[in-house]
DNA sequence: GGTGTGATGTTATAACATTTCAGTTTGCGT
DNA sequence: ACGCAAACTGAAATGTTATAACATCACACC
């Protein structure tokens, strides 16, 4: 949590060196747990990591085109997606349908998310849902929570600034 | 329709008097506010308190389709539940991409969801997120929350015990 | 070399959601 | 009652997100 994470309406702190660092990261927790950082994931992952905003899955595929891969069809952008974000690289928006590098993947965490919907900015915070409220309505019933999805929708610093009222 | 995706917790809501009671407070609730429960939106609201669990767009389509012959087209869905969920009567699971009456409608409040990932039975709790961590991240960043979405996936009781580990 | 496994390529389609525009109803002021 | 504006509805087409299904490739292992 020494990084301090942000997020200006397009642009960023998408540090080059930042990003080698977290694929690198990924490449040595993929080889540590017998898992393969291939070509197409590590691509997604560094497309996502450029990017520094949530991306929707065709946006990827766009850029995937772009970038050389002729006729990169959905498949491919999902399936590196559904890898990356199993092993914590990529968290999934639900509100937004869309995909945003992690740059912390190695620590275990609940992720949960602040969402802009003026410039649909998205900032990672942490909590630990299942430990309060949610928690503890959880247990009363028996249900056992595996995972849990936390976002805030409202207005970014800068948002708020811009439009006030 | 003989499936067992019944789950208790939030039992007796079938009720067909608890459904009228939620009916006439929406009823009451919409005309108190100048908005009007028209017969499309009462319907739609219907048939999730009917069915009690979590329905598609689709799935409400074609219930709207089979009860009355019909060619109801998307938007006729979309409207209904557009309408529903800005006035708290339904609410949208992000997970699921689908839609769940709301028993109280009245009180202001920030919903949270379990949802079994094995038979889709969705229940619903009460959480204050935004005053707990999340409210906090959010106030030191400056970010102004204007709504919650909080869902944890898992496994509900019934499926717990049906397929223990 | 054969075999098994995981990753990839490709086509097609399912599932979810919105745009558009035309027509109807509703509430309201006159 | 009349006319108007706003809100609602109907229907077709389209756009967006996600997966099914099946064929193929690449590499480790024996």
């Amino acid at each position: 949590m020494s990084e301090k994470s942000e997020h200006t309406s397009c642009a960023g702190s998408h540090d080059p060196k930042a990003i080698e660092a977290v694929l690198d990261m990924a490449e040595a927790h993929c080889s540590a747990q017998g898992l393969r950082l291939t070509e197409g994931r590590r691509k997604v992952l560094g497309i996502l990591l450029r990017e520094h905003r949530a991306l929707g899955a065709y946006e990827i595929l766009d850029i995937l085109r772009a970038e050389e891969d002729g006729g990169a069809s959905p498949p491919i952008a999902y399936r590196a997606l559904d890898f990356l974000t199993q092993n914590g690289f990529v968290h999934k928006i639900e509100r937004l349908s869309a995909f945003v590098a992690c740059m912390h993947p190695d620590e275990r965490h609940s992720p949960a998310f602040m969402i802009c919907r003026e410039c649909h900015a998205v900032d990672e915070a942490h909590v630990s849902p299942a430990t309060g409220a949610l928690g503890d309505a959880a247990r009363a019933k028996g249900f056992q929570i595996e995972r849990t999805i936390v976002e805030a929708e409202g207005l970014c610093p800068d948002c708020a600034d811009a439009a006030p009222v």
